[in-house]
DNA sequence: TGTACATCAGTGAACGCGCGTTCACTGATGTAC
DNA sequence: TGTACATCAGTGAACGCGCGTTCACTGATGTAC
């Protein structure tokens, strides 16, 4: 019988060993590369370099580069969906269900612009697949409410149907033309034509990108 | 004096040489490798393979493996554009003038969706920058007309203020709230959680998202 | 029109690079008696 | 409590790979006399 009962299947989650836990210190450097370089500056050999490691040591712990690729994006889409929660968590509550409602989608637009600008390397590593061989997203990682990015939003404009601000029949697909707009900005902003622009000048357009949206749905 | 007179600082352009024309022939194969790869896979090695040529060869008409990428990616916007003015030539001239101008925009979104989904490869090379070291873009490349992607795009919207379609006060910046909108569906369909969707229905989602621009502008 | 020469497109061979990944190992840890 | 042993995280060395790029060459072409 063990001490640490695991989910049997799964590994053994160590708390520490030799490194301590080089799992982790890998997952670290590995989210740093992501975080100046995008997924493609996430390489096993600097992954450990930076660790102090041998090169091969990773295979303790990852069965390939792609594994910990793989990882590192979890955690950048984890970070994005808890930048939206965290965006909606200082929203006021004490005003009309429909304020209320417009008001989240909007902070949910807000905070993915936002990423995007303030860590575009993880953002790329997030949400742009560019392919890699067909990508194995596998489900996206969720953030503290256990919603990833794209159910926070969904849901959010569920809520804006229920509040009566966005006719039923207009609905189906909103998600995606939401995500559209923001998605696309986020890429003219973090590596398109508008690259360069400063912080309050992208958060000035993607009010007005949000405020198309909201009348355009 | 010679008998092809070229403008003079260009490299004057042989029709001819050993190989027929090896410049040609290389970016045709960077095109085709492009096609079925995106940008990343413009390998100059594999480009000179498919020729038949030696690897070094290359260096007679391209200074590096970026030049030629840029040559491709130049030929990836040029067939953009020309696609975006193919769908704008069939276009009916005799209608309202409010109509023909929403009517031109409408062209330009679906050919640039049309593109993303019957060429991701291309469009990936023209439209997706991903760092690469940050770019070096220099200027879009024209179509038959001389006007690129965005220009097309942001000449219709001219249009539709014109024909009072369009509040000169929304004017601003438009161009940039629509490209990001039709920009981002094509993200979604081509690597993104709507990949696999059939034609028809990715085209109606795209009218939709173009309706609810329109709508929202 | 015919010969001599310069040009320069494509050759052949080789570099150094960093990458992912495999192998047999070693030595600190945690466990059983 | 002390010793013997098994585990397995991290080592050391090496692989093969394809890449971009450089070098000195050679031989067909186009030009000058």
């Amino acid at each position: 019988m063990k001490l640490n009962n695991v989910p049997a299947g799964l590994p053994a989650a160590r708390s520490t060993y030799r490194h301590g836990d080089l799992r982790r210190a890998l997952l670290d450097a590995g989210i740093e590369l992501a975080r100046d370089g995008g997924p493609d500056a996430v390489v096993l050999r600097e992954a450990t370099r930076r660790v102090g490691v041998v090169p091969n040591a990773a295979y303790r712990h990852f069965g390939s580069r792609q594994e910990l690729l793989l990882a590192v994006r979890e955690a950048a889409l984890s970070a994005a969906a808890s930048a939206m929660e965290k965006e909606l968590a200082v929203l006021p509550c004490d005003q009309p269900p429909a304020d209320f409602a417009r008001a989240q989608v909007r902070a949910i637009g807000t905070a993915y612009l936002r990423f995007a600008q303030a860590e575009p390397g993880l953002f790329r590593t997030a949400f742009v697949i560019s392919d890699e061989g067909n990508g194995e997203l596998g489900p996206a990682r969720a953030g503290a409410s256990g919603l990833d990015s794209f159910q926070l939003l969904s849901a959010a404009i569920d809520r804006l149907v229920e509040a009566g601000v966005l006719d039923p029949a207009r609905r189906p697909d909103a998600e995606y033309f939401a995500w559209s707009a923001v998605h696309g900005l986020a890429l003219l902003v973090i590596d398109g034509p508008l690259r360069g622009t400063d912080a309050a000048a992208v958060h000035s357009l993607g009010q007005r990108l949000i405020d198309m949206v909201e009348r355009g749905l």
